[in-house]
DNA sequence: TTGACTCAACATCCTTTGCTACAA
DNA sequence: TTGTAGGTTTCCATGTTGAGTCA
């Protein structure tokens, strides 16, 4: 017989199985304890009895079920009942927290939800009440309350996952594009839970890392992009580029600090293929004065194409032709935002704006006194913004993530509506580079 | 309870102009 | 000849958030 435990993130057995290996300290054979379904699968098919003291479940409360799921959903939810791992993937706005209530409804185990924002916290705690009847326990801004069903923040979980890692044989990752960076991965390691689900719009991260939620969550399940659900779920929507160009005092200057960052690339032979290039040229700012005076031209440079004057007068005309329309500016950088609530007199929101005003401006957005918002990075994830007709990209990064979440905000459906988000890019610079790696998003 | 603060963690960051060694 | 892989580490700056501390 073999005997199975859980010790602080440790899956301890003490027998051999394919996974595991042998420590000195604990004279047993450890693994991290996600491997624990694995272990288990791989005794009981080889009809080796186990003496199974892994969980410690909290015991799950009575709940109700009155939650429909929609036909898409209905095919996620079944694809994933069918290995109760496993990732799905859909757009902003298609209700990705019912996949989740209803995954704990048909359980029916202790179950920890895990989101990355205190906004996204109350969010879950608001639909379990409601979808389920049941009061959830709430971990993290300055909670702390663990019962059956727990909402937490990442970073509550990276703290306390030894000692909740076999309490929850269910585990929900929301946003789960942020479970493999450095730290947290810990948690999705840590924990022993059989049944995981990961829910996100794009898995996909620059540092490549989403390769990591293969093992520790599952596989891609299923994948439903925007222009799938759009018509009958989502608003009927459309994409529009607008070019323009620097003015030729900007060009100049551009030119100025382009050629600063590449001589310096051609000086030392350094060629730039990919992200690991560009990460070892920071690395060598780090320590060689040649290399930091390169970096910042390159950094000026972007400001200075993703910023442009001809924008700007763009944006002049198309607030003109959409007087009587929802629009949600979106720029890069915190004074681009500012620049655009001072020209065109509109509220700005960055991550500068205290918590009363930002909630003060939402709800003005959202009861109509303000048409217009203007907004640095703050609403690419986990924020309830109201529902806008037209966004307006000025600037951003270059990765579909962001994009996909811009889309979001414009695309809750309403008879007859057709949103419009419309990217104004600065033609012959970084910023149209930038523009076209964040455009696979909304194909 | 709140607000102001600090700190830590996470994310972005590339596409040119082609070095050398080795495998197919 | 052609194609492709090769090569660490501790981070230029800016943006964003959660947690913790203290008044």
């Amino acid at each position: 017989m073999v005997h199975l435990k859980y010790f602080r993130g440790l899956l301890i057995s003490d027998h051999y199985a394919p996974s595991l290996s042998w420590n000195e300290e604990f004279k047993a054979y450890i693994a991290p304890a996600y491997r624990y379904y694995q272990v288990l699968e791989y005794f009981r098919q080889g009809g080796i009895e186990v003496k199974d003291e892994v969980m410690d479940p909290i015991p799950f409360p009575l709940v109700k079920d009155s939650l429909k799921l929609r036909d898409y959903q209905e095919r996620a939810m079944k694809a994933w009942m069918a290995k109760k791992r496993g990732v799905l993937v859909l757009p902003t706005g298609a209700g990705k927290t019912a996949l989740g209530i209803k995954a704990i409804a048909n359980l029916r185990v202790a179950t920890l939800v895990v989101v990355p924002t205190i906004e996204l916290l109350h969010q879950w705690g608001d639909r379990i009440r409601e979808s389920l009847g049941v009061e959830p326990g709430i971990v993290g801004g300055g909670e702390e309350n663990i019962q059956g069903i727990t909402v937490i923040t990442y970073d509550s979980a990276y703290t306390k996952v030894e000692k909740l890692g076999n309490r929850f044989p269910l585990v929900i990752f929301d946003e789960v594009h942020h479970l493999p960076s450095t730290g947290y991965i810990n948690i999705g390691e840590l924990m022993a839970s059989p049944y995981r689900m990961g829910l996100t719009a794009t898995p996909e991260r620059e540092d490549g890392r989403h390769v990591l939620l293969r093992e520790v969550v599952g596989p891609i399940l299923i994948r439903l992009s925007p222009s799938q659900l759009a018509g009958k779920y989502l608003a009927e929507f459309k994409v529009e580029k607008i070019y323009v160009e620097l003015t030729p005092e900007e060009r100049e200057i551009y030119e100025k600090l382009r050629n600063r960052f590449t001589s310096f690339l051609r000086k030392r032979k350094i060629r730039m293929a990919g992200p690991r290039d560009f990460q070892r040229f920071i690395f060598m700012a780090g320590r060689d004065k040649e290399a930091r005076e390169a970096l910042l031209a390159w950094n000026e440079s972007l400001r200075l194409a993703v910023n442009s004057e001809s924008k700007l007068i763009k944006l002049r005309e198309i607030l003109k032709e959409r007087a009587n329309e929802k629009i949600i500016i979106f720029t890069r950088d915190v004074d681009m935002a500012y620049r655009v609530s001072r020209e065109f007199l509109v509220p700005a929101v960055t991550y500068l704006t205290s918590k009363d005003e930002r909630q003060d401006i939402l709800s003005k957005f959202k009861n109509g006194d303000y048409k217009v918002i203007v907004a640095s990075n703050v609403f690419d994830e986990g924020v309830d913004v109201p529902d806008a007709s037209v966004g307006i990209v000025l600037g951003g990064y270059g990765t579909s993530r962001q994009m996909m979440q811009r889309l979001g905000r414009i695309l809750r459906k309403k008879e007859g509506k057709v949103a419009t988000l419309i990217e104004i890019v600065t033609k012959g610079t970084t910023d149209h580079n930038l523009s076209r790696r964040r455009s696979s998003a909304t194909k």
